[in-house]
DNA sequence: ATGAAAGCGCTAACAT
DNA sequence: ATGTTAGCGCTTTCAT
């Protein structure tokens, strides 16, 4: 006999349903004896109550939409290692939470649908954000009715929902504050601004230039990993580009320029000095190891779903902006 | 007036909730302006049908789970870069095919229970297992029963599970070859076994350097990644340890050992001679650029995908194992 | 081309 | 402590 309901199972235990869901689901009022029965069957017909039933009449899924805004970048691949990282993280904390996690890449469109698609569809029970890109509008639009939404990225005053995130601004100055005190004049910033993170860092690194008396030339670097060797070299070739210190907008890009640099014959931090952005466990490993900002990003996946958790239950929470630490390594002097 | 479900919008449009749900799915037996009306409305009031009742009533999920099994290591977080990225290249494929994903850790037990929780439990369409860790008998267990499966990983003779992956005893082969043709006599495997994967390297290096009267001494390397520096720190200080010609299990063990032969002054690949595996995007960016075994993870993942689906309809497929390249870069003498 | 009716497999309120 | 009943919101015959 095939037990692939709940009422084949009661029907070879002799009891009814609903005794049957109770006592799969460990609740109390069931009989401590009938429940390990029941439990001992459904175990050795291989019985799991199907999820979708369970999910559709309680209401509740248990699962946690994460999302990956593609946004500026129109990248087809999740690139940048950062990013792959937070989501390592969130898979920790959401399955120590007993949530499963459903992962969808998404590309905003300029209306609130890419967003929508997943928070009204029924699936999940809140949504978590990696990066807002430049959809904190949108965002904020979709959480006029669709409370369970943290994100990850820049807060913004004003803005209506919930972020976690490092101060990308004062993480900015303290790069550039840094390069300045080890001796960098010629300063630049490499990265794209499209994503309101980035050009924060580079408003940070510009007003620390600035108060020291001197410029930053930004660089625009587009994130498509293949195309950022071709890029880099271009900008660094440039004869005006003399730089001896470089800001960037991730560890990524500056081992990218890192290599660069190296190809072309410069030393570092003889030469010229770099500093990172988001201390990812590789960027002690470069030769020489970077200099970076550091980003707490497995305390912000624990705060995430903090938040999100709270959020579900139906409380309120506000966005927390995480301080940046400067992590000196040896792509810096001093 | 709250349009939540299907019946609510049946009464605004003055239609049935049969025509409804016919209209939103595009479905060709409805009359085209009624269906424009109905698709309209349903944008208007922000409608979208609720997935769970959609997918308990239509008994498919469009979802594939993807699951990392924790195997072997204890570790809390999914460390390495490799499955990250293949779980990038697998978020963009199954988007692309129109799946949701749903990722899962699992912590192998002993049992088929960590994997038969998510076949079992109706809420995915089919399951994707981003390495096989030590429990290749236990998934050939599951598959017999439940069929839409597809692992990453080693191909074993017999094995019943569909499996995509490289030949791992040919890249260790490779790898140790490239060495010894580039001079290196004093062989050593850093890596450890317990997964069948790096254990087929193994074998694989260790044939090469047999069949050129060589010995290579495994150190084995746990991959909890702040720990990794001291291991290998040890074992490279150890007296007798006087290699010259290092294969790793991994690109991020390499760039690891990298860096702690850069510190102890060691010069690469004067001094000592290394190579990766992977090829990750971040290997052509260590300095020196690293030489390493080529898996070709777009394409597996590309692969997987239409395996899972094929199978999912009911066909037939077969394992596929690829053949890995070796990559020179400079790592490696000539 | 549309409506009516019957569930998908489960949970929870209400009885007993 | 257990059984009975009534849905959760949708899809899909079966009629018309």
């Amino acid at each position: 006999m095939e037990v692939r309901t709940l009422a084949d199972l009661a029907r070879v235990a002799g009891v009814s349903a609903g005794t049957v869901s109770r006592a799969l689901a460990g609740k109390s009022l069931v009989n401590a004896e009938t429940r390990e029965r029941i439990q001992a069957l459904a175990r050795q017909y291989g019985f799991r109550p199907n999820q979708m039933a369970s999910k559709l009449r309680s209401r509740r899924t248990g699962v946690i939409g994460v999302v990956i805004p593609l946004g500026h970048e129109k990248r087809q691949q999740i690139s940048d290692p950062f990013f792959l990282t937070l989501l390592g993280h969130l898979a920790d904390q959401l399955t120590e939470a007993g949530y499963d996690l459903m992962l969808s890449r998404a590309i905003p469109d300029g209306t609130t649908d890419w967003l929508e698609r997943i928070t009204g569809s029924g699936m999940v029970d809140g949504v978590l954000l990696i990066g807002q890109s430049d959809q904190s509008d949108v965002i904020d639009q979709v959480v006029s009715h669709y409370r369970p939404l943290v994100a990850w990225g820049n807060h913004r005053e004003g803005q209506k929902h919930v972020v976690v995130g490092t101060d990308n601004e004062l993480g900015g100055r303290l790069a550039a504050e840094h390069l300045i005190a080890c001796g960098a004049r010629r300063l630049a910033f490499f990265g794209d601004t499209a994503g309101i993170e980035i050009a924060m860092r580079l408003r940070g690194a510009r007003a620390a230039a600035e108060a020291a008396g001197l410029h930053i030339k930004h660089v625009p670097i587009k994130l498509a990993d293949a195309e950022m060797g071709p890029q880099l070299e271009a900008a660094l070739a440039d004869a005006e580009a003399d730089f001896d210190g470089i800001v960037t907008a991730s560890d990524l890009i500056a081992m990218s320029a890192l290599h660069v640099l190296h190809e072309s014959g410069r030393r570092i931090p003889g030469d010229v000095q770099i500093v990172g952005f988001d201390d990812l466990p590789l960027a002690r490993l470069t030769s020489p190891p970077l200099t970076t900002v550091r980003q707490e990003i497995g305390q912000g996946a624990k705060v995430m779903v903090e938040k999100i958790r709270a959020l579900i239950e139906g409380e309120t929470r506000h966005s927390k902006v995480m301080p940046p630490t400067l992590i000196a390594r040896d792509t810096t002097r001093s």
